[in-house]
DNA sequence: GTCTATAATCAGATAGAC
DNA sequence: GTCTATCTGATTATAGAC
């Protein structure tokens, strides 16, 4: 806990903000039988949406700044209950982890990934990767937040090193392929690159815009920038 | 702490790294008297460095996870004498949160930034920006990580917005006087340019590359893409 | 499957000797 | 100014009744 030692815990400076975002509904069979339960809206007890709202309470507090009080009274049951359906902390943000790296991962496995000019092949990955991104938000917002002090968040991070390793040698071909930029490094273009993709999860939210505008306003940003494009033919204004 | 309970510190997964970096020397004066302390290269004692430590450390580990512990250490002295010289953790991250808030407001009070057209203002700013961020690395690198548990983080991330809202601004009217590019949203466009600058924080190290160096690479890829330009007269590469 | 109660540990912060 | 020792409360996790 935070700041002074401080009786009440209402008293202390932080908010306890209750998870809402829409969840698949869960399997009939699986919800808890004798409904008396009167919290409000109450998320499924199935593995995977207690992942999902513990990634999402991880976002929201910070993964060490949340207590296993926080994602039990989020998932509509008590600490000891919650102990029933996972076996800790550590594992329920590796599940999120694993969660996001497979549909990072999965980008590079498709067919269009291989496919084509290295840069039609990059901008195949961006595009997707902004797809993924807004499919798994909590999840991969969680793995780009990462500092690396337990051991399952430096498997996470050596893995996230793995894939943007892909991208920077998809940036250097293209540069080389004379379809990027020269003058610049081509590891500096790829973090820029994914720093402009990554930092989509610190505010984009479903249903702000649809996906594939968002995909398309940062395919256009990372390669033909923000400038006004003037007619071919005309001056550049200087 | 986390994890199960175990009984040496040891076996947790938790790695103690202690803060390398160079930081300014601290005035001649203010450096304890009777240097009979053998530690390793130990930072000086006065407030700013001991914020600027703090912040460090705060980066490397995440706020939440460091202890009063990890950051006397970091200091090279107990925790209680560690005290003597800190009103607390939080007082700490002002400190800190403020230093970052300066310098990047400082920015909008400059002359260029309010003179010449709109995109010549951005780019002033967007440059200036990059150079505060790494002057200022560890303090705004923590002022962009936030999760507004604290009244604190909830202050800081305040005034965050109200700079957010003055590049928005900014980019609208840039929109609006034909400088950028039209058919997006400028408040997106305005989150994709700060969320590219952002990034930075997250590789950037001072003496991986020149600063002005880094701003002109930035400078460039917001504003005309990563692509490479075809010279006028030549058709554009379907 | 859920609960109350509690164990074991660690956090931020202070007291008081030197 | 620094230290050892300690307080208070929160944290992860478990025991065992229902």
């Amino acid at each position: 806990m935070r700041g002074p030692p401080v009786p009440g815990r209402a008293a202390q400076g932080r908010t306890l903000r209750r998870v809402t975002g829409t969840r698949p509904p869960a399997p009939e069979g699986e919800r808890p039988a004798g409904g008396a339960r009167e919290r409000r809206a109450r998320p499924a007890y199935d593995p995977s949406s207690l992942v999902e709202v513990a990634a999402q309470v991880f976002n929201e507090r910070g993964y060490d700044a949340t207590s296993m009080e926080d994602l039990s009274a989020a998932a509509g049951i008590t600490k000891s209950s919650f102990y029933h359906h996972v076996r800790g902390k550590e594992a329920l943000l590796r599940a999120a982890l694993e969660r996001a790296l497979d549909g990072l991962f999965g980008i590079l496995d498709e067919p269009a990934a291989s496919t084509g000019t290295p840069l039609t092949r990059l901008r195949h990955i961006v595009r997707r990767q902004v797809e993924v991104l807004a499919a798994e938000l909590p999840h991969v917002t969680l793995l780009l937040r990462l500092r690396g002090n337990t051991e399952t968040e430096r498997w996470a991070l050596e893995r996230r090193r793995e894939f943007d390793a892909a991208i920077t040698r998809l940036v250097r071909d293209a540069q080389t392929a004379g379809e990027l930029r020269t003058g610049s490094d081509p590891a500096v273009d790829a973090r820029l690159l994914s720093g402009l993709v990554n930092s989509l999860v610190e505010w984009y939210r479903p249903g702000r815009m649809p996906v594939d505008a968002l995909a398309s306003e940062v395919d256009r940003m990372a390669f033909e920038g923000l400038r006004a494009h003037v007619p071919a033919g005309e001056a550049r204004p200087s």
